[in-house]
DNA sequence: TATGAAAAAGAGGCATT
DNA sequence: AATGCCTCTTTTTCATA
Protein backbone atom coordinates (compact mmCIF):
# COMPACT_ATOMS: atom_id res chain seq x y z
CA UNK A 1 0.00 0.00 0.00
CA UNK A 2 2.83 2.33 0.70
CA UNK A 3 6.02 1.87 -1.25
CA UNK A 4 9.37 3.14 -1.79
CA UNK A 5 8.78 5.96 -3.22
CA UNK A 6 5.94 7.29 -1.05
CA UNK A 7 9.03 7.09 1.49
CA UNK A 8 10.87 9.04 -0.49
CA UNK A 9 7.72 11.83 -1.10
CA UNK A 10 7.99 11.50 3.10
CA UNK A 11 11.57 12.32 3.68
CA UNK A 12 11.47 15.12 1.28
CA UNK A 13 8.17 16.67 3.11
CA UNK A 14 9.79 16.20 6.30
CA UNK A 15 12.32 18.33 5.78
CA UNK A 16 10.29 20.49 3.99
CA UNK A 17 6.54 20.19 3.93
CA UNK A 18 5.64 24.00 2.19
CA UNK A 19 7.67 22.47 -1.21
CA UNK A 20 6.22 22.18 -4.50
CA UNK A 21 5.00 18.73 -6.22
CA UNK A 22 7.61 20.13 -9.10
CA UNK A 23 10.40 20.49 -6.34
CA UNK A 24 9.25 17.11 -4.61
CA UNK A 25 9.55 15.75 -7.93
CA UNK A 26 12.38 17.37 -9.25
CA UNK A 27 14.51 15.66 -5.70
CA UNK A 28 13.11 12.34 -6.64
CA UNK A 29 12.95 12.29 -10.01
CA UNK A 30 9.20 11.73 -10.33
CA UNK A 31 6.71 14.48 -12.07
CA UNK A 32 4.87 16.78 -10.41
CA UNK A 33 1.52 15.02 -11.05
CA UNK A 34 2.71 11.76 -9.54
CA UNK A 35 3.91 13.37 -6.92
CA UNK A 36 0.43 14.81 -6.15
CA UNK A 37 -1.67 12.19 -6.56
CA UNK A 38 0.45 9.72 -4.08
CA UNK A 39 0.72 12.86 -1.80
CA UNK A 40 -3.25 13.30 -1.78
CA UNK A 41 -3.28 9.56 -1.71
CA UNK A 42 -1.22 9.04 1.58
CA UNK A 43 -3.52 12.77 2.77
CA UNK A 44 -6.49 10.71 2.31
CA UNK A 45 -5.73 7.30 3.49
CA UNK A 46 -4.54 9.07 6.96
CA UNK A 47 -1.05 8.64 6.64
CA UNK A 48 0.08 12.29 6.65
CA UNK A 49 -2.05 13.72 8.83
CA UNK A 50 -1.21 17.33 8.52
CA UNK A 51 1.63 19.72 8.10
CA UNK A 52 2.77 21.86 11.00
CA UNK A 53 5.94 24.17 11.23
CA UNK A 54 8.33 24.60 13.48
CA UNK A 55 9.21 27.33 16.00
CA UNK A 56 12.24 28.66 17.55
CA UNK A 57 10.61 29.47 21.07
CA UNK A 58 13.86 30.71 22.51
CA UNK A 59 12.89 34.20 19.80
CA UNK A 60 9.22 34.75 21.16
CA UNK A 61 10.75 34.88 24.66
CA UNK A 62 10.19 31.36 25.98
CA UNK A 63 13.59 30.35 26.99
CA UNK A 64 12.89 27.37 28.71
CA UNK A 65 11.78 24.08 27.81
CA UNK A 66 10.70 21.31 30.18
CA UNK A 67 8.90 18.33 30.44
CA UNK A 68 6.63 17.11 33.58
CA UNK A 69 5.41 13.65 34.38
CA UNK A 70 2.35 13.83 36.33
CA UNK A 71 1.12 11.06 38.62
CA UNK A 72 -2.53 12.18 38.83
CA UNK A 73 -4.87 11.94 42.15
CA UNK A 74 -7.46 9.51 41.81
CA UNK A 75 -10.78 10.52 40.02
CA UNK A 76 -8.62 13.58 38.55
CA UNK A 77 -7.84 12.20 35.50
CA UNK A 78 -10.90 13.65 33.61
CA UNK A 79 -10.30 17.25 34.94
CA UNK A 80 -6.51 17.08 34.09
CA UNK A 81 -7.28 16.27 30.61
CA UNK A 82 -9.86 18.68 30.13
CA UNK A 83 -7.44 21.65 31.56
CA UNK A 84 -4.38 20.48 29.63
CA UNK A 85 -6.15 21.33 26.36
CA UNK A 86 -6.73 24.77 27.41
CA UNK A 87 -2.70 25.43 28.65
CA UNK A 88 -1.28 27.54 25.51
CA UNK A 89 1.93 26.99 27.35
CA UNK A 90 1.95 22.74 26.34
CA UNK A 91 3.47 21.29 23.44
CA UNK A 92 2.80 18.03 23.69
CA UNK A 93 1.06 15.80 25.71
CA UNK A 94 0.04 12.04 26.26
CA UNK A 95 -1.26 9.41 28.57
CA UNK A 96 1.55 7.29 29.32
CA UNK A 97 2.48 4.30 31.23
CA UNK A 98 4.07 4.01 34.61
CA UNK A 99 4.11 5.42 37.86
CA UNK A 100 2.63 8.47 36.30
CA UNK A 101 0.24 8.61 33.85
CA UNK A 102 0.98 11.83 32.16
CA UNK A 103 3.68 13.66 30.14
CA UNK A 104 3.49 17.13 29.28
CA UNK A 105 5.97 18.89 27.45
CA UNK A 106 6.26 22.82 28.29
CA UNK A 107 7.78 26.14 26.88
CA UNK A 108 7.63 28.82 29.36
CA UNK A 109 9.07 32.21 29.60
CA UNK A 110 11.43 31.70 32.57
CA UNK A 111 11.45 29.84 35.79
CA UNK A 112 8.88 32.16 37.48
CA UNK A 113 6.41 30.72 34.72
CA UNK A 114 7.32 27.32 35.33
CA UNK A 115 7.05 27.75 39.16
CA UNK A 116 3.05 29.04 38.48
CA UNK A 117 2.49 26.35 35.72
CA UNK A 118 3.66 23.50 38.56
CA UNK A 119 1.11 25.90 41.32
CA UNK A 120 -1.58 24.63 38.81
CA UNK A 121 -0.75 21.01 38.47
CA UNK A 122 -0.59 20.39 41.78
CA UNK A 123 -4.20 21.11 41.88
CA UNK A 124 -4.13 17.82 39.58
CA UNK A 125 -1.62 15.73 40.92
CA UNK A 126 2.14 15.38 42.04
CA UNK A 127 4.40 16.58 39.76
CA UNK A 128 8.12 15.48 38.47
CA UNK A 129 9.97 18.46 36.37
CA UNK A 130 12.92 17.73 33.66
CA UNK A 131 14.08 20.44 31.88
CA UNK A 132 15.47 20.45 28.57
CA UNK A 133 18.93 21.23 27.79
CA UNK A 134 19.00 20.72 24.23
CA UNK A 135 17.32 18.75 21.33
CA UNK A 136 19.20 16.20 19.87
CA UNK A 137 18.88 15.63 15.89
CA UNK A 138 15.97 16.72 14.26
CA UNK A 139 13.89 13.73 14.64
CA UNK A 140 12.37 11.95 11.87
CA UNK A 141 8.73 12.41 12.22
CA UNK B 1 10.04 42.16 16.09
CA UNK B 2 6.61 39.68 16.32
CA UNK B 3 3.28 41.27 16.33
CA UNK B 4 -0.30 40.24 16.54
CA UNK B 5 -0.70 39.45 12.49
CA UNK B 6 2.52 37.41 13.21
CA UNK B 7 0.96 35.00 15.88
CA UNK B 8 -2.53 34.83 13.05
CA UNK B 9 0.06 33.54 10.52
CA UNK B 10 1.94 31.56 12.79
CA UNK B 11 -1.97 29.97 14.17
CA UNK B 12 -2.82 29.53 10.56
CA UNK B 13 0.30 27.72 9.32
CA UNK B 14 0.93 25.49 12.85
CA UNK B 15 -2.58 24.23 11.47
CA UNK B 16 -1.67 23.27 7.46
CA UNK B 17 1.74 24.63 6.80
CA UNK B 18 1.25 24.28 3.50
CA UNK B 19 -1.64 26.59 2.05
CA UNK B 20 -0.51 28.95 0.07
CA UNK B 21 -0.01 32.77 0.69
CA UNK B 22 -3.38 33.70 -0.72
CA UNK B 23 -5.71 31.54 1.15
CA UNK B 24 -3.42 32.41 4.67
CA UNK B 25 -4.35 36.33 3.89
CA UNK B 26 -8.17 35.06 2.96
CA UNK B 27 -8.55 34.35 6.67
CA UNK B 28 -6.70 36.84 8.26
CA UNK B 29 -8.02 39.69 6.12
CA UNK B 30 -4.42 40.41 4.70
CA UNK B 31 -2.98 40.60 0.73
CA UNK B 32 -0.84 37.66 -0.02
CA UNK B 33 2.30 39.79 -0.68
CA UNK B 34 1.81 41.36 2.99
CA UNK B 35 1.51 37.53 3.97
CA UNK B 36 4.52 36.10 1.94
CA UNK B 37 6.69 38.91 3.01
CA UNK B 38 5.90 38.49 6.63
CA UNK B 39 6.28 34.74 6.38
CA UNK B 40 9.57 35.50 5.17
CA UNK B 41 10.81 37.57 7.37
CA UNK B 42 10.04 34.62 9.79
CA UNK B 43 11.58 32.51 7.89
CA UNK B 44 14.83 34.74 8.35
CA UNK B 45 14.65 35.93 11.61
CA UNK B 46 14.88 31.86 12.79
CA UNK B 47 11.32 32.27 14.71
CA UNK B 48 9.76 29.81 11.52
CA UNK B 49 13.01 27.40 11.62
CA UNK B 50 11.31 25.19 9.14
CA UNK B 51 7.57 22.88 7.84
CA UNK B 52 7.15 19.55 8.58
CA UNK B 53 4.57 16.68 8.59
CA UNK B 54 2.48 14.80 10.93
CA UNK B 55 2.52 11.11 10.40
CA UNK B 56 0.37 8.56 11.90
CA UNK B 57 2.64 6.41 12.80
CA UNK B 58 0.19 2.75 12.97
CA UNK B 59 -0.28 2.94 9.44
CA UNK B 60 3.08 2.49 8.30
CA UNK B 61 3.26 -0.51 10.81
CA UNK B 62 4.45 1.08 13.99
CA UNK B 63 1.99 0.58 16.68
CA UNK B 64 3.87 1.25 19.50
CA UNK B 65 5.21 4.58 20.91
CA UNK B 66 7.02 4.92 23.90
CA UNK B 67 9.88 7.14 25.51
CA UNK B 68 13.22 6.18 27.45
CA UNK B 69 14.61 8.17 30.14
CA UNK B 70 18.29 7.10 29.73
CA UNK B 71 20.78 7.33 32.35
CA UNK B 72 24.22 7.54 31.17
CA UNK B 73 27.02 5.15 32.41
CA UNK B 74 30.20 7.85 32.91
CA UNK B 75 32.02 8.74 29.86
CA UNK B 76 29.61 7.31 27.46
CA UNK B 77 27.69 10.39 26.59
CA UNK B 78 28.95 11.79 23.38
CA UNK B 79 28.82 7.70 22.22
CA UNK B 80 25.05 7.20 22.71
CA UNK B 81 24.37 11.20 21.55
CA UNK B 82 26.33 9.80 18.09
CA UNK B 83 24.33 6.38 18.51
CA UNK B 84 21.10 7.88 18.52
CA UNK B 85 20.82 10.22 15.60
CA UNK B 86 21.63 7.23 13.39
CA UNK B 87 18.43 5.01 14.83
CA UNK B 88 15.12 5.76 12.65
CA UNK B 89 13.34 4.57 15.40
CA UNK B 90 14.17 8.01 17.12
CA UNK B 91 11.32 10.72 16.16
CA UNK B 92 12.74 13.23 19.19
CA UNK B 93 15.53 13.49 21.52
CA UNK B 94 16.79 15.94 24.67
CA UNK B 95 19.28 16.27 27.01
CA UNK B 96 17.47 16.62 30.51
CA UNK B 97 18.16 17.46 33.95
CA UNK B 98 17.68 15.06 37.01
CA UNK B 99 18.50 11.61 37.40
CA UNK B 100 18.60 10.62 33.66
CA UNK B 101 19.94 12.35 31.25
CA UNK B 102 18.46 11.48 28.31
CA UNK B 103 15.05 11.42 26.64
CA UNK B 104 14.69 9.88 23.99
CA UNK B 105 10.59 8.98 22.17
CA UNK B 106 10.37 5.90 19.79
CA UNK B 107 7.89 4.67 17.29
CA UNK B 108 8.13 1.07 16.90
CA UNK B 109 6.53 -1.83 15.06
CA UNK B 110 5.66 -3.92 18.33
CA UNK B 111 6.93 -5.45 21.55
CA UNK B 112 9.80 -7.10 20.44
CA UNK B 113 11.19 -4.40 18.37
CA UNK B 114 10.83 -2.58 21.82
CA UNK B 115 12.78 -5.14 23.46
CA UNK B 116 15.40 -5.08 20.55
CA UNK B 117 15.71 -1.14 21.36
CA UNK B 118 16.00 -1.46 24.57
CA UNK B 119 18.65 -4.02 24.00
CA UNK B 120 20.89 -1.61 22.32
CA UNK B 121 20.60 0.97 24.90
CA UNK B 122 21.68 -1.00 28.03
CA UNK B 123 25.47 -0.61 26.24
CA UNK B 124 25.25 3.27 27.21
CA UNK B 125 22.80 3.82 30.38
CA UNK B 126 20.39 2.28 32.44
CA UNK B 127 16.95 2.44 30.90
CA UNK B 128 13.45 3.58 31.87
CA UNK B 129 10.36 2.96 29.45
CA UNK B 130 7.28 4.53 29.37
CA UNK B 131 4.39 3.48 26.96
CA UNK B 132 2.16 6.33 25.29
CA UNK B 133 -1.09 4.99 25.39
CA UNK B 134 -2.89 8.15 24.00
CA UNK B 135 -2.02 11.68 22.57
CA UNK B 136 -3.57 14.61 24.36
CA UNK B 137 -4.99 17.34 22.11
CA UNK B 138 -3.16 18.74 19.15
CA UNK B 139 -0.18 20.62 20.68
CA UNK B 140 1.05 23.98 19.92
CA UNK B 141 3.91 24.50 18.38
C1' DT C 1 4.78 47.93 5.71
C1' DA C 2 1.00 47.20 2.58
C1' DT C 3 -0.86 46.97 -1.92
C1' DG C 4 -1.71 46.15 -6.95
C1' DA C 5 -0.10 44.72 -11.50
C1' DA C 6 2.27 41.57 -14.56
C1' DA C 7 5.19 37.65 -15.74
C1' DA C 8 6.58 33.08 -14.32
C1' DA C 9 5.61 28.95 -11.93
C1' DG C 10 2.63 25.66 -10.03
C1' DA C 11 -1.90 23.36 -9.00
C1' DG C 12 -5.71 20.72 -10.32
C1' DG C 13 -8.45 18.19 -13.67
C1' DC C 14 -8.54 15.00 -17.38
C1' DA C 15 -7.41 12.08 -21.23
C1' DT C 16 -3.80 8.84 -22.82
C1' DT C 17 -0.37 5.23 -22.31
C1' DA D 1 0.25 4.30 -11.85
C1' DA D 2 2.65 7.70 -14.66
C1' DT D 3 2.74 11.37 -17.90
C1' DG D 4 1.48 15.43 -20.81
C1' DC D 5 -1.66 19.01 -21.74
C1' DC D 6 -4.78 22.59 -20.60
C1' DT D 7 -6.85 26.09 -17.70
C1' DC D 8 -6.86 28.54 -13.63
C1' DT D 9 -4.64 29.94 -9.45
C1' DT D 10 -0.69 31.21 -6.95
C1' DT D 11 3.89 32.88 -6.46
C1' DT D 12 7.25 36.20 -7.13
C1' DT D 13 9.04 40.54 -8.34
C1' DC D 14 8.63 45.32 -8.55
C1' DA D 15 6.73 49.92 -8.64
C1' DT D 16 3.87 52.77 -5.82
C1' DA D 17 1.26 54.58 -1.94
Amino acid sequence: MVDEIDFKIIDVLKTNSRLSYAEIGKQISLSPSSVRERVKKMEDSGLIKGYTLQLNQSLIGNNLEAFIMLKIFSGRLKAVLVEIESYPEVKEAFRITGQHNLYIRIALKDQLHLQQFIDKLVNFGEPTTHLILSRIGEGNY
